[in-house]
DNA sequence: CTGAAAGCGCTAACAT
DNA sequence: ATGTTAGCGCTTTCAG
């Protein structure tokens, strides 16, 4: 492989000056630049990155670890990061953590020892296991909740999920069944907290036996369903976490021979392209995905360039979409 | 930043011995393994991997080129990839190429510079405008068609389709219709010459005035059923080219007031997760995605360690899923 | 504008 | 078993 002195020997000129008119042209005699070009091409020299990295102490890379990057949401947003990110010339390494922090540890440590230069998380922060922040690691968290304790992106979950729950109210409904995320998922105690806040302001007693926890898989809420088809006293409406799961509980009540939204109100969250397909279509909250995924990056960029971060807290504006799910009870 | 260096003054030692002990670390005492151990954390070492990298002219990185990122299906080959690299020690840069071969020279440039050892590509051979194979560039193909000229893995769509529509034949379906791919997707292609061969061997004319061309997205299924609606002769059965046409076409039949499968039979082509939750659930190929990264990482990973390739063409079981979308004409 | 030379942090002979 | 040293390919002073 050639290297940039075969490239100097070839064009009887310096290393330096070959250097040089790779990275700055202008500074270089025209005559020069076309002897230097010909010795490129005729050698086919390509310049060695690994090697300019590491002199230059830039690797010019970040890493994004997302929880399951199966998951359409995520997908979304790591493209919002990517698109800025080639605007930058920096490129993503792509970390799959499956939702676990013990294998966060091999991409925070490629930071630590220079293989890249920041790295943005997907996996919302939990006090408990979060090897986030730490100093000297750049970090931005794309999807996190309240209290994060360091720089991120995110919605006003609590203030999305009152909004979805008052909505049912104002339709009519009373009783409003939950299926919930994981119990300790932050974004589940977030969601879980705007909608015991609109309850509270309707003067709708909390009760604890209509909110079934799921794992925001399809499965999981499919089987609430089966829990919720059980109860003598069913809710006229489900108050669901996310809309994996509320399309799946729509499909089981279907099964058991109830309308929605006829005989049951059915809400998701995230507004993923499906929930505009299932019939009927979906009512839910439509969270900025590529924004989210955009905003982290060119925060992760300012740090990484050490331009003063102004907030540390960015909340973006999601939006409410009604759908054909929800509608009055009988 | 503490380097090497730093850490054999602080133990007293020479920086070859700490570079063994990290290395081969069964060839250093035992006692001195103590002082550098303490002298690494001391000073708290990261061993610089750009560094390291550079010297031993091995990146230890593959990069993926994806045409879509918010795409199930490529999630579940890159989740097949990711899995291998993780298991081999490699890391994954992730390309998302916007289906576009001029986006693909950049990551093409990361291997020819030494950022990376290899390539993985989801984007299917066009003769047209593919980069690869390109000589220097260990790469495999993951989502390929016949013809591809360098090592690929994939299902056979020809047989594939076959199949789908021969099932339709034999329910008692003369007249079906196709929601196809862009006709020069190398997909589309073979998945066109299945169905064709599905009629021929069933003595049925082939109708071009019942193919529709879509792209593979949900509103040109959408407008494809809309289309199908309004002949006088409607298809009693419909070949979509994949699982996201043909979920939008139920959509816009069921909107028409048509019965599925009653009135109209409708197949798909992929089997992604949503396909089981749609009412009524898709008759489908389920293309073993995440196999299909699986292989192609193990393929790519031996390419680079210069292990022969026997098979050039790796074709992967596929399965044909009838579900409840597919029933005899009325 | 160009050349010479030092050195980034690490590894791998080779010598001790 | 440990130390010494050269050098990977490139950039960047500093002279000329």
């Amino acid at each position: 492989m050639a290297t940039i002195r075969d490239v100097a020997k070839e064009a009887g000129l310096s290393t330096g000056t070959i250097s040089k008119a790779l990275s700055h042209p202008e500074k270089v005699t025209k005559k020069n630049l076309v002897k230097i070009e010909a010795a490129i091409k005729k050698l086919n020299y390509k310049p060695n990155m690994l090697a300019q990295k590491f002199r230059s102490k830039q690797s010019n890379t970040i890493v994004v670890m997302v929880p399951d990057i199966a998951n359409l949401f995520f997908a979304k947003v790591i493209s919002g990061i990517e698109s800025v990110a080639q605007q930058e010339g920096y490129n993503v390494l792509l970390g799959d953590t499956k939702d676990s922090a013990d294998r966060e540890k091999d991409f925070i440590r490629m930071v630590e020892t220079r293989l890249a230069d920041g790295l943005v998380n997907l996996r919302p922060y939990k006090a408990s296991d979060s090897l986030l922040p730490k100093k000297g690691v750049p970090a931005v968290n794309a999807s996190s909740s309240i209290h994060t304790p360091y720089c991120s992106v995110r919605i006003d979950n609590v203030g999305a999920a009152e909004k979805v729950v008052n909505h049912l109210i104002s339709l009519g409904h009373k009783k409003i069944g939950v299926i919930s995320g994981l119990a300790d998922n932050p974004h589940s105690v977030d969601r879980m907290q705007g909608y015991k806040q609109a309850l509270a302001k309707a003067n709708i007693d909390f009760d604890p036996q209509i909110v079934i926890e799921g794992d925001f898989n399809y499965w999981s809420g499919l089987s609430a369903a089966e829990q919720f088809c059980q109860m003598k006293d069913r809710p006229t409406a489900i108050f669901c976490m996310n809309d994996e799961m509320a399309i799946a509980a729509m499909r089981g009540f279907i099964d058991k021979g109830l309308e929605i939204p006829g005989d049951i109100s059915i809400t998701g969250f995230d507004d993923m392209d499906v929930s505009k397909y299932v019939v009927p279509t979906l009512t839910t909250v439509s969270q900025p995905a590529e924004k989210m995924g955009e905003r982290s990056a060119e925060l992760l960029f300012n740090m990484i360039q050490d331009k003063p971060i102004l907030v540390d807290d960015h909340i973006l504006p999601y939006e409410f979409v009604i759908r054909e799910s929800t509608a009055p009870p009988r």
